[in-house]
This record gives structure tokens, C-alpha cells and sequence, in this order.
DNA sequence: TAGGTTGCTGACCGCTCGGTCAGTTAGGCA
DNA sequence: TGCCTAACTGACCGAGCGGTCAGCAACCTA
């Protein structure tokens, strides 16, 4: 019957852009071995051979993404940021837009190579791995930076800055595997959220004692994890 | 020469307890897709064979491994906390011993199933991805129930109960990507930076205003991000 | 309408992967 | 000492992967 033949040619930046955006959201969805060229090139709607017209290689696929992954985050949250004087305001919008940013790309729209950035590492080659990883090291390193302005300010709690800042990138981050757009919360509450968690804590100020648990935890850890021992059926209970 | 033929054979169960441990550690490393069965076997010691003489597929392998992570878990931090009454002391005694499970794994001693918890999802099928998310579920799920325990107290500051759990998750889980051992904090300090993150907050109580600069980020978002055009060299800048 | 440029195809390649199987060898026990 | 069981090998398989290449066809321009 021969439906359609679909030789509706692009040009080729249509194509490769196209070509980035596709593979961008398949990679986000299956991981960078799970979407394989092929799967890719059906979903563009071409031939194999077709995206490798424009395209080097998966790996630097992967990296171009990656990249601009980071040049978003970098004109949407660094830069921005880096030309707010008070350092306290500057924290905020880098929370809640940082937070907005990963909560977008969770949305249809598609901008998945933020979320990208922080899964894939592995799929890099060493030299882009290095590169990639430079560039957030800045970005923390940044944050970080925000937070021991904020503490010769008087205005940080005693907690260590780099601890505190991983910390903080790390429950943003974690937003692209739990947000859904279609949830109870929008993006702007969700952000706001965070931000509330972040700078003020979980606790009403009066209830927090100077020490924790944490000699009580050490004694729980201190003899060895049991052996691994695994029974054949995948440890039911 | 054939310096060693080194033909030790070892019973089946210590067999079965070396494989589990050394593939947890090599997907810890390279991740399911990148550590092959070959590998695993290679550094076992014996042939690829030989390992699906004891172990029926890859799948089941990492199900295997993750489910020992979340036994692990369960048996380190949520089955104890439960016992725990007081709500505080329980939330206190989830995130120190969680962040030190955590960094105890990253240690050399290779306890590593607890961190493959966290990023494998992908390498199982549909039935096994079923099993483990249900049980990671009945995690947040009590970590909810804890926070919404406090709010009733009058002890939780206004925050969603859900926002501020996976938060509090990610950041704790976060851990495996950035704690080195040999860094300038130890686990038990770490733990305890975490801890007092999480309860406290960043700032001191005084600097808090109600609202923070979501309108401002909202509008810096308003518009669209560019389209994805991306010029071929990986983005230099 | 001729001709060059460029988007794209179909067939193919080498390789590695997860997995199999018939057979070999070591160790424990009678 | 002999034998049975269980640990283990080596050779092999089909499939799918990333990637290539000669050539075709659509479009732009002159």
C-alpha cells in the first residue's frame, strides 16, 4: 500500500537541531546505553546513516548535549547570579531558579539536557568527563562561595560551606527524579519550597539542641555491615 | 612461564558472596551497562562461564544487588527508626545514620549495594523495577509520615511534607556522588553537617523574610529558553 | 534544463555483548 | 582407591551495537 514515503527533507540546521533535541529526551529517558542511534534515527525519522551526516559520534552527541546543558544553566543561573551584590539574595535566586530550571525540563518542553548534565558522566570520554566536570566544579565552587560571603556576614549558621553547598546542589539535582508537572505542586511552589527548606531548615528554631544522635548512629555502625550472603531469590521479605 | 595457574577453587556459596561483591563494586564504578559480564568475571577470577554457573542472568544480578542495598537499609536505618517514638529523634536518627550508610560506602570497604540503589534503576526489568521502587516508596513514605508526626507537634516550620522528604532524600543521597574519605570531614561530621543542614537551615532565624524571589526567577523564565541550536564544536566558551 | 551541492539511503563491517553447552577437573566421602 | 558431585573451562552463538561508504535523489542556481 505504500502509505507515506515522509521525504520531507529538512535543512540542516532544522535537522540537527532536531536531531540534538530528539536524542536529548530519549537519553532522558532510557540512559545514554539505552538509546541506542538507531532508536535515535527512527525517532527523528531518518536513516542511521542519515544522522551520522551531521552527527561525529554518540559520544560527542552526548557531549554537545551535556554542553548545552551547562550553557543553559550557565546564562540562566550563574551569570545572573554573579551580578547580585547582596549575597543573600544572590543564594536565593540561585535556589529557586536553579530549582525552576530542573523543574521545566521535567515539563513536555523538553529542555532535558539540563537534566542530562547530571546523570550521564559515564558515557563521556575522559577529556570531555574533564571538561564537563570543570565547569561544575565553578558553579560549585560558586555556591560555596555565596555561603562563606554569607558567613563573614554574620548571617550563615556554624555549618561547614562545602558540605552545606553540595548539600544544597544536591536536593535541587535530585528534583528531576521526583518532580512531575502534573502533581500536587506547581514549579513556582516547588522552587519556593526548597528555598524555604534550605535557608530556614525542617525545625522551629527553639527545638534545635547543639548536638545530635550522631555518637548513638556510630555505635549502630559500628560492627561491620553482616556479609553479603544473598539468598538466590532476589532477598524477598 | 605460566607463573600461576592458581586453580582455587572455592566452595558455592563463598563463590556466590565474591561475585555479588565485586560486581557491586564494578557497576559502582562503571555502571550496569559498562561492566560486562567478562569484566566481572575477570576479576573474580574465573571465566565468564563459570559465573552463569551461579548466576542466572545479568538482570537478576543487579536485583539481586539492589535488593541486598535495600535490606541493608532497611535493616540500618528504617527498621530501627521505627522503634523510635519520639518524632525529632527519630528524623535525627534517620538522616545521621542514612548520610553515614552512605559514606561508609563509599569507603573501601565496598558496601557499595546501598549507592547502586540509587542509580541503576534503568538496568532492571519492569517486574524488578516494580519490587524495588515499592519499597523505596514505603521509605519516603515513612520519612513523610515522620516530617507530617512533627508538623502535628507543632514542631515543623511551614513546608510541604512531600517537597521537604525527597529533598531531604537528595541531599542525603547526594552523598555518594561527593564524599571522599580521605577529604577534610569524616563520615561521622559529615553526617553531622547534614543533619544540622536539614533541621536548620542555611541562615540565622533573624534573616528570614516570609517570600523570596520567585516572581523575579519566574519572569528571567517567562520567556521560552532558545531553541537547542547548537554549533557543532561541543560549545566552547 | 544542465549541473553541482547536499540531505539521505541500504547494505555492510568488525566487534562486543549476554548467554549456552558439552566436557574436564578437583575435592570429599565411602 | 574409586567414584560421585559440584566447580569450572573453552569454544561457540545470535543479536545488536557504533560506525562506514558508495551511490541516489531532491533542491538551488545559473
Amino acid at each position: 500500500m505504500k502509505t507515506q514515503k515522509k521525504q520531507s527533507r529538512l535543512s540542516g540546521v532544522e535537522r540537527v537541531d532536531q536531531i540534538y533535541r530528539v536524542a536529548a529526551q530519549m537519553i532522558c529517558e532510557r540512559g545514554y546505553d539505552g538509546a541506542s542511534m538507531s532508536d535515535i534515527a527512527d525517532a527523528v525519522g531518518i536513516t542511521k546513516a542519515g544522522v551520522y551526516h551531521f552527527i561525529p559520534s554518540k559520544k560527542e552527541l552526548l557531549f554537545t548535549i551535556m554542553s548545552y546543558g551547562m550553557d543553559t544553566l550557565e546564562a540562566t543561573v550563574i551569570r545572573p547570579a554573579g551580578v547580585i551584590a547582596d549575597a543573600e539574595q544572590r543564594l536565593r535566586f540561585i535556589v529557586v531558579t536553579h530549582s525552576m530550571l530542573i523543574a521545566r525540563s521535567s515539563t513536555n518542553e523538553g529542555h532535558d539536557p539540563v537534566t542530562i548534565l547530571v546523570e550521564e558522566e559515564l558515557g563521556l570520554s575522559p577529556a570531555h568527563r574533564r571538561k564537563i566536570r570543570q565547569r561544575k566544579r565553578a558553579y560549585v565552587d560558586m555556591v560555596r562561595g555565596t555561603l562563606e560571603e554569607l558567613n563573614g556576614e554574620g548571617k550563615l549558621k556554624e555549618i561547614n560551606a562545602t558540605a552545606a553547598a553540595f548539600s544544597l546542589l544536591g536536593m535541587i539535582m535530585w528534583l528531576a527524579r521526583w518532580f512531575r508537572p502534573d502533581g500536587q505542586l506547581s514549579r513556582e511552589q516547588v522552587a519556593e519550597e526548597i528555598c524555604k527548606f534550605a535557608l530556614g531548615g525542617l525545625l522551629h528554631q527553639e527545638f534545635l539542641q547543639p548536638k545530635t544522635v550522631a555518637k548513638t548512629a556510630s555505635n549502630t555502625l559500628a560492627k561491620p555491615l553482616p556479609k553479603i550472603s544473598i539468598n538466590k531469590n532476589g532477598a524477598r521479605r
